[in-house]
DNA sequence: TTTTTTTACGCAATCGTTATCGGGTTGCAG
DNA sequence: CTGCAACCCGATAACGATTGCGTAAAAAAA
């Protein structure tokens, strides 16, 4: 506050010391008198005295703040994953500053270079759908910016990832729908080059396996902007129910796209689950009082957001550069409902 | 960034200048010769110079962040406002440093303190429901620091507030359930004591009026803590229809209450809109999917961030201080769904 | 040629804080 | 009586950037 905030000169001053005695006296340094500790203590307290961090800052080269660069504030995955950050960063007295990308590359390589010129002290991200190549994150991770990744990872930079175990989510969720009778099981995915469209594939085409079922390409779909624009999807869906050997079964791969998917069959008078069921990643509070109540795989949000902090946190403040790295995964929750029960 | 970050001292000695002069060749000063200056700014340019925000906030005596506090990032009601917030605070180089009260005073009190000690340009706070005392408030804004008040605002402190027409919001909707044959409309608001409650609960009441239909206390309801926790909902929601004379409508007065009140219907197997019908505010984009598809009171969340910061930068950018105030109405959309027709 | 003005730059203070260095006073051992 | 810690504290220099003031040299005016 540059409202008459009150320094350690004033401080001072007011009291006939140095300003280099006041800070001694306030960081409770052996070499000054209990008096004079005590004194300036009083008075600081009287005055409500805080240090200006800013100044700090300046100090001590460092700024006290995080970035973060998520999609959208506005979704409950990443909103639930900020809250996680905010309640370990607001403990240790960290700034946040949040970034969206919208998924979309530029804009993420702007967000990175307004985030670095901000002077953060470390970075938490989520890349973009978009983004293909790295080299942005790539330069600050050289120049020594302590990153953590999570959700949505970069295999290449070598640092802390927080991640959802994407493969069991999906292997669980395709056995149930499995378990439940259904035997087209489409799964319309985000953007293929992604992460986490591997690992949910990956996941999906292991329980398909282990249930002797054979793979069907035709029942393999991606959306580039991961159902960022209901256009797309509404493609995507229209060829995948335009075939001959219909699905009864579809796995929706994001929170975005599983709320399309649903608004999808809605428009084409399509019963869920009569006709199709439906699961999908979701992290909506709201997914019970869904027409119908919808079966999803859950996502640790806020536990993701902490545990990326603490990491990150954990880099920042640490004295030398540790060499070692976590991989840490979350395990997704299948949470099972109407959508996904044989009538 | 402290990652090997240049300064203006390493141009001034590399280029065998004083910082004075690369500092006024960067700032583009009529006393720097055309050739001088060139050189300065290729060589800035080509080590990627940035200047050093914080020791340009120490300087200017201003952070360039502002602060914000509402009750839940993970609503999205306010994420969607925080949306509007980044835009404009990215736009214009500020950062927005965000705070959670979970509509706690205490919590709250602690933010502000916090939030001071972080040295914000300026406040954007939407007060949370248990706050009745304003003295911290009204503290820093004897202080001088610059507040908008957004959504819940406080009418005796002096400034901006940016408030969404809660009294025809809610006044159009106990119409619509009017007209739809609805006659016994209760209505479930969060805390009296909040001046939108009492916004909200006028336009219903002239509603009635209007439509010569007499007012019943027993159909009025208040839920103090905004049904944050399910359990005073639920006692709220019994003693409702533990009545002998029941409502056939219910009109709830937050997202989360609304959304509440929809899965108390559900487990109590009272179907809407055929039992029950139901109207409330909300934000989620998702409301057309619920189960039934939801009438609701949508706020203009996103414009209302927008709104309320533009108002800030200009208080916190304004050479001298303005005395007068504006006090922004935004206008609430009725969301006709099914939830609210009668069969 | 001399004086004045302009040009183009450097010096040093400033913002609030801490770290380094140094200095004066006291007590105590040699 | 001297020397040397121990104790308490002050002056100063950073951190990075801006800015008022001073000034040498060049240009213009006298």
């Amino acid at each position: 506050m540059r409202f008459e905030a009150i320094t350690i000169k004033d401080i001072a001053t007011a009291l006939g010391l140095s300003t280099s005695t006041v800070s001694r006296a306030l960081r409770d340094s052996h070499e000054i008198s209990v008096e004079t500790k005590k004194i300036v203590r009083e008075y600081a307290e009287e005055h409500n005295y805080r240090p200006n961090p800013i100044a700090l800052s300046l100090k001590e080269k460092r700024s006290r703040s995080i970035g973060v660069v998520v999609c959208e504030i506005a979704n409950s995955f990443f909103s639930q994953i900020i809250n996680g950050i905010e309640s370990i960063a607001y403990d240790r007295g960290y700034n946040v500053i949040i970034s969206q990308s919208h998924e979309s590359y530029k804009r993420e390589v702007l967000d990175l270079s307004y985030l670095a010129s901000r002077s953060i002290d470390g970075l938490l991200i989520s890349v973009a759908m978009e983004t293909t190549n790295f080299d942005h994150l790539k330069s600050l991770h050289d120049k020594g910016l302590p990153i953590v990744f999570f959700d949505r990872v970069v295999d290449d930079i070598d640092t802390h990832k927080v991640i959802i175990d994407n493969s069991t989510g999906a292997y669980n969720a395709t056995v149930h729908l499995m378990k439940n009778g259904f035997k087209r099981i489409a799964i319309v995915s985000i953007s293929e080059h992604s992460f986490i469209a591997q690992g949910r594939l990956n996941g999906y085409k292991k329980a398909l396996q282990d249930n002797n079922i054979p793979e069907d390409e035709k029942l393999i779909r991606y959306c580039e902007h991961g159902g960022q624009n209901y256009e797309e999807l509404e493609q995507v869906m229209d060829s995948l129910f335009s075939q001959k050997k219909k699905p009864d079964a579809v796995f929706a791969g994001s929170d975005t796209m599983t709320m399309g998917i649903l608004r999808y069959f809605k428009s084409k008078k399509m019963k869920v689950p009569d006709d199709i069921a439906l699961v999908g990643f979701s992290n909506s509070e709201n997914a019970d009082l869904l027409q119908p109540a919808l079966t999803v795989i859950k996502q640790p949000a806020f536990e993701m957001g902490k545990k990326a902090t603490e990491l990150l946190l954990k880099m920042i403040e640490a004295k030398r550069q540790d060499k070692t790295f976590e991989n840490y995964v979350l395990p997704a929750e299948l949470v099972i409902r109407e959508s996904s029960e044989k009538k």
